[in-house]
DNA sequence: TGAAATGTTGGGGCG
DNA sequence: ACGCCCCAACATTTC
């Protein structure tokens, strides 16, 4: 059995050559990464290794988007890999059985990987470090995908930030951090011939076949480290200097759509700093739009933190008085929300073109999210598991403090009473309905004026415009102005909890 | 990284 | 000329 081949192996005598697994997670790139460099540095033969860990995140695995986005940007990994010299290889299972199964079978004698953050992920790399050592074989860790470490930004007291801006000040005061590295010029390969054949990732069906629903996303999105370089670099090139003004239009290409490629690793925001700071110096014109750019950046970090410190985040309510909260299992509306059927156009086109291409503009994210929690008063988890499910750029940290960010819980979040009009947020974003016609193209031949609340055309104007309400698009499901009521009293009586 | 209710001010129409 | 009212525009408070 290969299994028993693989665990049978006497060790190599030290002097041997240097040989190193490098264990990738979401730091899929080859540029700025630590672990493939510091194996690099030492000259060692690099296997080069990728885990699908379905079973150890539990009930918040990788959603149907995220696999999708997972498949192909491991296809460019591999490509690259294989081209530098030292291919990838795929294994499926419980991590902390895989890896130091395989460092024995390579008769590595060290395994490097870039931190995680999730609580499951830093279990399973907690576990996996000490069986390495109890095996002779050095496990070395290197900082993931931040711009610091959760445990650097601290305050006076030493402990972590609850609030964003002192966060931000903080980490900025840190100074620059690290320059990013270059990727190896070339790579060793350590010897396969002791390994199970790797798996191949065609099989792990990863993507959507019957039925292939994944044509929106294909025609969006390039994953992999060339995309989104290239990504950053059009971002950079231009619309980072109207960033400030341009990335609450969601109809705009204001904003960077960098979130799927961070996620994954694809860049490192080591890298989006170095390169953004630089076309701020090149362009003076360009420096405030870069700050306000790196500011989301830095909620990204402050996110991280949060999870980091409060392991029940995507679970449990930051402030514990929402406990008490009377949310309705409402559910007609959160499938009408869903599938973007609520009758109020900016929502529906935001849940649509999530749908349609695995994102949605953040501008359109905070009014969609407000929605459910507030207008539908359903909770936040059933919003943050269908995040999670149908983003591309699902990511546990950010997804669970914004949700919680919405709804009020949340650490720094939104009060309760902020509430977003459907409406007024259209005519103030959306100002000439470019996004709603684009997504809810039923709605395209309304007067721009009516074209955020149709319920209010007259029937002439809705018969011109080929709109029969209740049948080619819904009435809203519910009154905006009466259910920001109810919220407010639902609120009234968590209010003085503790 | 809200919106609605309430308060204040000032211009213009009008008797 | 003056007081009165209306209301838009803006400011402040409240949720």
């Amino acid at each position: 059995m290969q299994q028993s081949a693989e665990t049978h192996r006497a060790p190599r005598a030290a002097k041997d050559v240097p040989r190193a697994v490098v264990w990738f997670r979401n730091d899929l790139r080859v540029s700025d990464h630590a672990a493939l460099a510091a194996a690099a540095a030492r000259d060692a033969e690099i296997l080069p290794l990728y885990i699908l860990e379905d079973e150890a995140a539990g009930d918040l695995a990788l959603g149907a988007a995220s696999r999708w986005w997972l498949h192909h940007s491991l296809q460019a990994l591999a490509g690259r890999l294989a081209a530098l010299g030292a291919p990838l290889h795929l294994a499926c299972g419980p991590a902390e059985e895989i890896v130091p199964r395989l460092a024995r079978a390579v008769e590595a004698d060290a395994v490097y990987w870039q931190r995680r953050y999730e609580p499951w992920g830093i279990a399973v790399d907690t576990q996996i470090k000490a069986a390495l050592k109890a095996d002779g074989v050095a496990a070395e860790s290197f900082p993931g995908g931040l711009l610091r470490e959760p445990w650097e930004v601290k305050t006076k007291q030493g402990g972590p930030y609850g609030v964003f801006t002192p966060f931000w000040k903080a980490e900025v005061a840190l100074g620059e951090p690290d320059e990013p590295l270059p990727a190896p010029k070339a790579l060793k390969s350590a010897p396969r011939d002791a390994l199970t054949e790797s798996a191949r990732l065609k099989d792990w069906g990863l993507t959507p076949t019957a039925p292939d629903w994944a044509g929106g996303l294909r025609a969006a999105w390039t994953p992999g480290e060339q995309g989104a370089r290239a990504r950053l670099k059009a971002f950079l090139d231009g619309p980072v200097a109207r960033y400030q003004e341009a990335r609450n239009r969601p109809a705009e290409g204001g904003v960077s759509r960098l979130s799927p490629h961070l996620h994954f690793g694809e860049i490192s925001p080591r890298q989006v700093w170095r390169w953004a700071r630089d076309a701020g110096r090149a362009d003076a014109a360009a420096e405030q739009g870069v700050w306000a750019f790196l500011r989301e950046i830095g909620w990204r970090d402050f996110n991280h933190n949060l999870l980091f410190h409060n392991p029940e985040l995507p679970r449990e309510n930051y402030q514990s008085k929402f406990n008490a909260f009377p949310w309705r299992e409402d559910e007609a509306g959160y499938r009408a929300w869903t599938r973007g059927l609520t009758g109020y156009p900016l929502i529906d086109a935001g849940m649509r073109e999530l749908w349609e291409t695995g994102y949605m503009h953040n501008r359109v994210r905070m009014a969609a999210a407000s929605f459910l929690v507030k207008d539908l008063l359903v909770p936040w988890r059933r919003g943050e598991a269908w995040f999670r499910d149908t983003l591309v750029d699902a990511d546990l940290a950010n997804n669970a403090a914004n949700w919680q960010w919405t709804a009020g819980s949340g650490a720094d979040a939104a009060p309760y009473f902020r509430i977003f009009n459907p409406v007024t947020q259209g005519q103030k974003f959306d100002p000439d309905g470019a996004y709603v016609r684009r997504w809810v193209p039923e709605l395209k031949a309304l007067p721009t004026k009516l074209i955020h609340a149709p319920w209010t055309a007259d029937a002439r104007t809705l018969a011109a415009a080929k709109v029969e309400l209740g049948r080619t698009y819904p009435r809203p499901i519910v009154d905006h102005g009466r259910a920001r009521q109810i919220a407010l009293d639902a609120y009234q009586e968590i209010k003085g909890a503790a």
